[in-house]
DNA sequence: CACATCTTTCAGTCTTTACTGAAAAGACCA
DNA sequence: TGGTCTTTTCAGTAAAGACTGAAAGATGTG
């Protein structure tokens, strides 16, 4: 099997830009592969078509498997595996979002609260802690929206979305019914930072 | 000088969080360091506290720089340079947000708008086509929204951010008063999909 | 169960990236 | 301008990571 000059432009491109993550070449390539792909390709055309070894296919499905990205299936009258990615772009997302989560965010969540109840010995701990304080209170603030709106239907996440900065006459609109307003404002949090990538 | 077992732990994990990421394990440290630490620090200290070259600590603060992320000061007194992070964390998680959308979001967009822009040699084309005309116009949605609200006001970001999914009321409220809701729309865009790390 | 087909594992090798020390370049001052 | 302090560069080396082929392990099938 060949591949055209436009698949094979995409899968390069996403196998640069996985290596600049960290996500290796080879992986980024299986994933942009099997993404373009109309079909679940087994383990060994995927290997041949990209051109590296079997075994190097096989434990690149093993890591896009341990990232839920591509699912496994058996296609009648043949033994192999099949491999595919979840025919929902959105799905991609939220299961991006939820693992990175799960890898980064979360562990680094868990070490901050660690620091935060240490007791400080001096004055420069307290500093300190004053700073890991804020991220931690960035970090949450961020991670529960984002848990929050992914659990919004794909159309309510896409209108909010396309509303783009265009929300904030909303929430002017909701500022100015104090009644409503006031009523559910947390009382936690310092100053509330927020960490978005893109 | 030393470092408090608080502030080693910090520096620590954020290394290993870094190089998870493309970022190698001493900038992250190097960062980690500087965004605790009260004041500038120079090249030399950071090298010795954190146990590597004076080189390696050139080159990972040349690096923080090109990310934006450490700004360079003089010291009245005190010839070397000295580096520290900006104060405010907003700050940081819009430069990080920038930086990335320049470096990763930007030139994929920009290799998705030239693989649409060629013609189609099949049918096979054609559907590569449809799946990258979808992942484009996902991230172009989450891009736009992105640098949308980033242009807001800290204070009416977090308003934003701590309404989570509430968010979804102010929208049926919207919904509910058509004559403004449908003025808006925008005709582009075939589903809009989201890709959004936090 | 013997055979065929497919998948995983892993030691060894190759490639890439990180890091260092020494030397060069730059900045400032008297 | 020469001398001192500081930063950058870079060739060489060390460490980490990617990839392979061969062998072992699975999973059927007749």
């Amino acid at each position: 099997m060949e591949l055209s000059p436009l698949a094979d432009a995409f899968i390069r491109h996403f196998g640069e830009m996985g290596s600049r993550w960290g996500i290796n070449r080879t992986v980024g390539q299986i994933y942009a592969l099997l993404y373009i792909s109309g079909s679940p390709l087994p383990a060994d055309e995927i290997a041949e078509v990209l051109n590296f070894s079997r075994s190097n296919a096989s434990m690149g499905l093993k890591e896009l498997q341990s990232w839920r990205l591509v699912k496994l299936q058996h296609l009648p009258g043949d033994r192999r595996e099949h491999f595919s990615t979840p025919d929902d772009v959105w799905q991609i997302v939220r299961i991006l979002a939820e693992e990175r989560r799960r890898r980064e965010i979360d562990p680094t969540l868990s070490v901050l609260r660690d620091l935060l109840l240490m007791k400080p010995g001096n004055d420069d701990e307290r500093d300190i802690q004053l700073r890991l304080q804020e991220m931690h209170d960035l970090i949450e603030l961020l991670t529960r929206w984002s848990e929050d709106v992914q659990k919004l239907e794909t159309q309510q996440l896409t209108q909010l979305l396309r509303l783009g900065g265009g929300i904030i006459r909303l929430l002017d609109l909701k500022n100015s019914l104090p009644l409503i307003g006031t009523k559910r404002r947390k009382p936690n949090a310092t100053a509330g930072d927020g960490a978005d990538e893109d």
